[in-house]
RNA sequence: GGGUCAGUGGCGGAACCGGUAUACGCGCAACACUUAAAAUGUUGUCCGCACUUCGCGGAUGAGGGUUCGAUUCCCUCCUGACCCACCA
């Protein structure tokens, strides 16, 4: 017997493997598929560590069985080379970032290829090949044509050292993920991909995965579905309204009643006055009613609707003072109308004296319905110029107004704050409402004259403004804020009036901006004790003694229980109560359930320069070009977009123009001003617009890393039609249906809130679409546990505690390293490598050698002991390796092991089971005792052994005789041993008698072929 | 603060659905082989008492409960890991 010599066997092994192309995909049959995938990886300028291949191994040792068992296979590998860390890395070491990733992926491939994996590296991806990014970048478009790919201005996460916009995704507790630096907020041009969308479905498909628990926790935690309710809280004004009714309507109609009664509810004084010949109508008819009957002052608000609107023009064109406002609902100041023509079209003089009106009027608001069927958006931009405002563009229940409730009518007029609320049952205990700093209600203009303290104000929102996300969330417990002083709220539960505040714990981007504050909620009571804010309960506990404490304002009560101090609501549950108070304030139009998710909007867009380019061109002649400005309405940063100030219609780059190649420049370092490297490229910027042939420029922004990851699990089914992904997708729609979704998905649990969201968005974007038919793409997922370096830190180059794999697999072998991380421990904990350890694993498989010289051709008489144990161990290896318990299948083989080793000679059929149970561990050991043994073909082409589930109990056991509860005795018997006689047995031996003599036998148990439970009193 | 998971020898860990806790491996000890060491093999190795043997008692983070029987189920508490975190 030779030794064993590890060097020499693997080389030659993976050689022959690669020759004779074992591992290239198999996929013209009619077997069960079984899609086994890696989490590729990022290919970084350091190589891989012993902790990187684990998870690769557990993927090879799945698929090896499972191509034993006769699935076939895909199990490929690609690299995921975009994005930062790769351009960080090129950028330090001053190396193209193309360079650098062609250096690290052939680095990988080599690490990769000494640990004998069974990839089919034909269908090895990478995401920055051209060919590979044209789909990205295909799929972006597809996204844009359906407006889920959209540009906003909101203030987003800039990383100032990275010099880059992020995700929300990418931040982690204030810091860059990357950097770890504290992110700014920035407020630039960026695209966005409407994540949200699918925020619903995102959360329902989760239901039937096979997923850790906790990922798919995390998953929910990160969306962060919430139902609850806005509740609007008016803002107190003295106003007094006039209602000037329209066309063939009276004050009697049940629009007017509705709209007076809800003003009055808020303490408002309400005057309809009754225009006459509503069907017939005539300028000097209508206004001299109005001016003989109603009395205006400086606050009175007229509220038009439709022709009451020119109306209202008239009026406060002729009054010789100055009123509060001008509310029109469906106004116009010209007879043009889009159905049919009205038949006060010539009793109304059409010119208007605007300057007059906009002296006379404090504030002007104009709504127009976007479902308008009379007034077109042209009529309502001409009154909207003449007065020299903005149209509100709001959707009315009614077309026109029409509806008998118009709810944005009053939304206008009482200038609600929405607050989005989870406790509508605590809202009798509302006792002051608070803003965000960027609420907009602190910027409009309408309310500027009203706030006594404007200068505090604005001093806070700038500060709060400049604050990162650390400090703002940083300073813990400590709230601060500031009240708006001379505005005032009204609660629309109890017409009660709260002061309103400003505090930077409200966030902007969650629920409406705006809460409602009560003794109820910790951070509120907080707030309230800091600042002196007089609050009360409304919420009683079920526990007497906490009660008299809340009562008494000594401690917070968040929880749930009865209401008190709550109106007719007094007595209920909250559970109830909050549905009874969201339905009753509905009725007055100042509530609707609503739903809020946590989840964000992904950020998509990267001032870098190492990433798929967006392919869009942006395009003035387009925008100038009359045709498209008619089609209206143009969605301002979907259609178009404003950039310096000026319009750009978006154009998509055609798909037969893809892919827009990232080009090859010396200089790539980012630049720190919101624009990308690829700005400064004019030829590559200025190109024509593929609509319009006139001058375009090209959107410079790139994707972010977690674009190309998004859908890479398709790209290895489209690469086994054709190497060259080749346009249309519908080529690749057969196969992908064959081999979707992923059976078996392996990789890190840090990606469990981005690329496991990001990829299951895209992937669901796709189904609809029809691209794919599966709505999840990953069935099954495992984690793969760290491997921690000896020192129990994560390995890194920082800590010098880094093992590398080469080193491993010279001095001891990649089959002893493979079966040493999968026999570690569980395999998804963490885990301390300890290279003194790895001898257990180099000695079983020196036995296992050794052990080859045992084998004897001739099959002896099969040895009961041994029969029974190679029955246990094919069963067990097999079901542990199906449930990735691969440390307890390579115990169970050591164990088998063992017992062949204790036998004189072990017939070769035994050892040939042996052979192949242990091959998924040690491919290449095996594979060499196998042709030792005498096959001429590879071991993994031979089938899965299986057992007889008759033989997998000895003929002897050992049966445990318990007497109140403890073990007394053992006797051997046969498994198939009655309770009776087992009873009998037990009673009769002399250690059992001695602890029953004298006393009663009560009850007996037994489990059959374990053991015997006596009671006795 | 919320969520998820875990806590078993000197160490990594095993134990199905409640049925002989400590499998398997590392380490350690003794012995064999050797001039010697390494390697290898054999045996032993949870703790305490007793010890010639049979044996007795205790132990799965702590305390309690359910049960003939609990590492496993339930309650309270302690500790640790990971994820999320002013989300109204």
């Amino acid at each position: 017997m030779t030794e064993y010599d590890h060097l020499k066997i693997e080389a030659k092994w993976q050689k022959k493997w690669e020759e004779e192309g074992l591992f290239a995909t198999k996929e013209n049959s009619t077997n069960k598929k079984c899609y086994v995938l890696d989490m590729f990886p990022y290919p970084s300028g350091e190589g891989l560590h012993v902790g990187h291949p684990k998870g690769y191994i557990a993927t090879d040792v799945y698929s090896r069985m499972k191509a034993m068992q006769g699935y076939y296979i895909l199990h490929p590998m690609g690299f995921d080379a975009f994005g930062l860390p790769a351009e960080n890395y090129a950028i330090k070491n001053k190396v193209h970032p193309k360079t650098a990733v062609e250096k690290n992926i052939a680095r990988y491939k080599e690490q990769l290829s000494i640990l004998g994996f069974n990839y089919d590296w034909d269908r090895e991806v990478d995401t920055t090949d051209p060919e590979y990014y044209k789909w990205t970048q295909w799929i972006f478009l597809q996204m844009l044509k359906k407006g889920l790919a959209y540009q906003s201005d909101e203030p987003i996460n800039w990383c100032p050292s990275c010099k880059t916009g992020l995700a929300n995704e990418d931040v982690e507790d204030g810091k860059c993920e990357r950097c770890g630096t504290p992110v700014e907020k920035k407020a630039m041009r960026q695209w966005v991909l409407k994540i949200t969308d699918y925020a619903d479905r995102l959360i329902s498909d989760l239901e039937g995965l096979n997923w850790p628990k906790s990922i798919i926790e995390s998953q929910k935690n990160w969306i962060g579905r919430s139902e609850g309710a806005t509740i609007k809280f008016p803002i107190k004004t003295g106003y007094n309204f006039v209602i000037l009714h329209g066309f063939t309507a009276t004050p009697e109609d049940d629009f007017y009643k509705w709209l007076k009664e809800s003003l009055e509810d808020f303490g408002h004084k309400v005057q309809i006055p009754v225009l006459p010949d509503t069907n017939e109508p005539t300028e000097d008819g209508q206004v001299s009613v109005v001016m003989d009957n109603v009395t205006f002052d400086e606050n009175t608000v007229i509220v038009g609707h439709i022709l009451g609107s020119v109306v209202a023009l008239k009026v406060i064109e002729k009054l010789d003072k100055k009123i509060a406002g001008l509310v029109t609902a469906g106004g116009f100041v010209s007879p043009n109308f889009k159905d049919k023509d009205r038949n006060f079209k010539d009793k109304f003089d059409w010119n208007f004296d605007f300057e007059k009106i906009k002296s006379n009027v404090g504030f002007i608001k104009i709504l127009q319905d976007i479902n308008d069927s009379a007034v077109s958006v042209e009529q309502a931009e001409e009154l909207a110029n003449g007065l020299g405002t903005d149209i509100d563009y709001v959707e009315a229940t009614g077309s026109h107004f029409t509806g008998s409730e118009e709810s944005t009518i009053l939304d206008a007029i009482l200038y609600n704050i929405p607050v989005f609320t989870t406790r509508a049952d605590t809202i009798f205990s509302a006792a002051f409402v608070v803003l965000s700093p960027e609420h907009p209600l602190l910027s409009d203009k309408r309310f500027l004259s009203m706030i006594s303290n404007r200068e505090e104000i604005s001093n806070y929102i700038n500060e709060a403004s400049k604050k990162t996300e650390i400090e703002r969330t940083d300073e813990g417990k400590k709230k601060t804020g500031i009240e708006v002083k001379g505005l005032r709220a009204t609660n629309p539960a109890d017409g009660g009036e709260l002061p309103i505040w400003v505090s930077d714990f409200v966030l902007a981007h969650y629920g409406t901006g705006a809460i409602f504050a009560d003794a109820h909620d910790e951070r509120d009571f907080d707030m309230a004790k800091l600042y002196n804010i007089p609050i009360k309960v409304s919420i009683r506990p079920d526990d007497g003694k906490l009660w008299e404490k809340v009562e008494k304002l000594e401690e917070c009560f968040s929880g749930e229980g009865v209401l008190v101090n709550s109106g007719e609501f007094d007595g209920l549950k909250s559970e109830e109560a909050r549905l009874k108070i969201v339905e009753w304030l509905k009725t007055k139009g100042l509530a609707d359930k609503t739903l809020n998710y946590k989840l964000r909007d992904w950020v998509f867009s990267r001032q870098r320069y190492w990433g798929e380019p967006i392919p869009v061109i942006y395009c003035r002649k387009c925008w100038e070009d009359t045709n498209f400005k008619k089609q209206e309405p143009l969605r301002k940063n979907i259609d178009f977009v404003v950039i310096d100030g000026k319009e750009y219609m978006i154009v998509p780059v055609p798909e037969n123009d893809l892919p827009v190649k990232l080009p090859n420049v010396e200089s790539y370092e980012p630049t720190g001003t919101g624009e990308s490297p690829l700005a400064n490229i004019s030829d590559w910027v200025n190109v024509p617009c593929p609509e319009c042939g006139g001058e375009g420029k090209r959107e410079t922004n790139t994707m972010p890393q977690w674009a190309g990851s998004s859908w890479y699990y398709l790209a290895y089914i489209m690469k086994g039609i054709s190497n060259n992904l080749e346009f249309p997708i519908s080529k690749y729609k057969e196969k992908i249906d064959k081999w979707q979704p992923v059976d078996l998905y392996v990789g890190g649990a840090e990606h469990a809130t981005r690329h496991l969201i990001y990829a299951r968005f895209w992937h669901k974007f796709l189904y609809d679409l029809g691209i794919v038919s599966t709505n999840e793409p990953f069935d099954r997922l495992q984690h793969v546990g760290l491997i921690m370096a000896e020192d129990g830190r994560k390995m890194s180059k920082r800590y010098g505690n880094v093992i590398n794999p080469d080193d491993i697999v010279k001095r001891f072998g990649a089959d002893t390293m493979r079966v040493y991380e999968m026999f570690m421990g569980p395999f998804d904990q963490a885990i301390a490598w300890n290279t003194d350890s790895m001898v257990g694993s180099r000695r079983f498989l020196e036995r296992v050698w050794k052990f080859a010289g045992k084998v004897t051709a001739n099959d002896k008489e099969a040895i009961n002991e041994v029969d029974t144990m190679m029955n246990i161990t094919i069963k067990k290896v097999g079901e542990d390796i199906e449930s990735m318990k691969f440390n307890t299948a390579i115990s169970q083989l050591m164990s088998c092991l063992n017992l062949l080793e204790k036998q004189e000679s072990i017939s070769q059929s035994y050892f040939e089971t042996f052979l192949m149970l242990l091959n998924p561990f040690a491919p290449h050991i095996t594979e060499e005792l196998w042709h030792q043994i005498g096959h001429s073909k590879s071991i993994t082409e031979s089938f899965w052994p299986s057992y007889d589930p008759d033989k997998l109990l000895l003929d002897e056991v050992k049966i445990a005789v318990q007497i109140n509860g403890k073990i007394r005795a053992t006797f051997t018997a046969s498994p198939s041993i009655e309770k009776q006689e087992m009873e009998e047995k037990a009673m009769s031996m002399p250690e059992v008698l001695r602890w029953i003599e004298g006393k009663k036998v009560v009850k007996t148990f037994h489990v059959p072929g374990k053991l015997v439970s006596i009671v006795v009193q």
